[in-house]
DNA sequence: TCAACCTGGTAGG
DNA sequence: CCTACCAGGTTGA
């Protein structure tokens, strides 16, 4: 597993690496800069480092509200059979649009798993990338979002997502 | 088994 | 518009 970061014009996000692809991508943190390190001694290999590039273009491009163009191999063998069947849904919904919470769960053949659905999202390793940020609530306001609810309003911004004002204002 | 969830629908003010 | 309430699937302890 590596860690390693990303710096961009919205402070320094965290992707990590297994050896099968991209496990986790992290907003940046609160306050400042830590430390990022391997976990083992050995050199980065190429093709990690080979991903991070990709990743690298891939977050600015997401973050400028644009579509990500090509994205590395995705390890999502952290979760459940569930939470990867919503993950996978997550990934249909292209920059722009958005689903509600509701929509996803019937989407999957579940219905009423609604709250599991945002359950899922809550776990999503890889925000951004499985763009949980675009899943709103019925009534159309933000719903929650666990890397931070400025985030998402932010992202939903520069896609040009609109948002009911109660919810946008903040 | 149980409580906690990034919900949704309904009922009432 | 708002609050209150509960049905509900999945997860982690």
């Amino acid at each position: 597993m590596t860690e390693l970061p990303i710096e961009t014009l919205d402070g320094q996000f965290t992707a990590r690496y297994s050896l099968r692809g991209l496990t986790a991508l992290e907003f940046p943190r609160g306050g400042g800069i830590h430390r990022h390190k391997n976990t083992s001694a050995t050199a980065v290999s190429r093709r990690i480092l080979n991903w991070h590039r990709i990743v690298t273009r891939a977050l600015a491009r997401a973050l400028a509200g644009k579509p990500p163009g090509q994205l590395p191999p995705l390890d999502l063998s952290s979760g459940t059979d569930f939470q990867r069947c919503v993950w996978n849904e997550l990934r249909k919904i292209s920059t722009g649009e958005s689903r509600t919470y509701g929509q996803l769960a019937q989407a999957i053949g579940k219905t009423k798993a609604v709250r599991a659905v945002g359950g899922a999202c809550g776990a999503n390793p890889i925000p951004v990338f499985l763009p949980c940020h675009r899943v709103l609530a019925a009534n159309g306001k933000l719903g929650g979002f666990s890397s931070g609810l400025e985030w998402k309003k932010k992202m939903l911004k520069r896609e040009g997502i609109g948002v009911r004002d109660s919810d946008f204002a903040g």
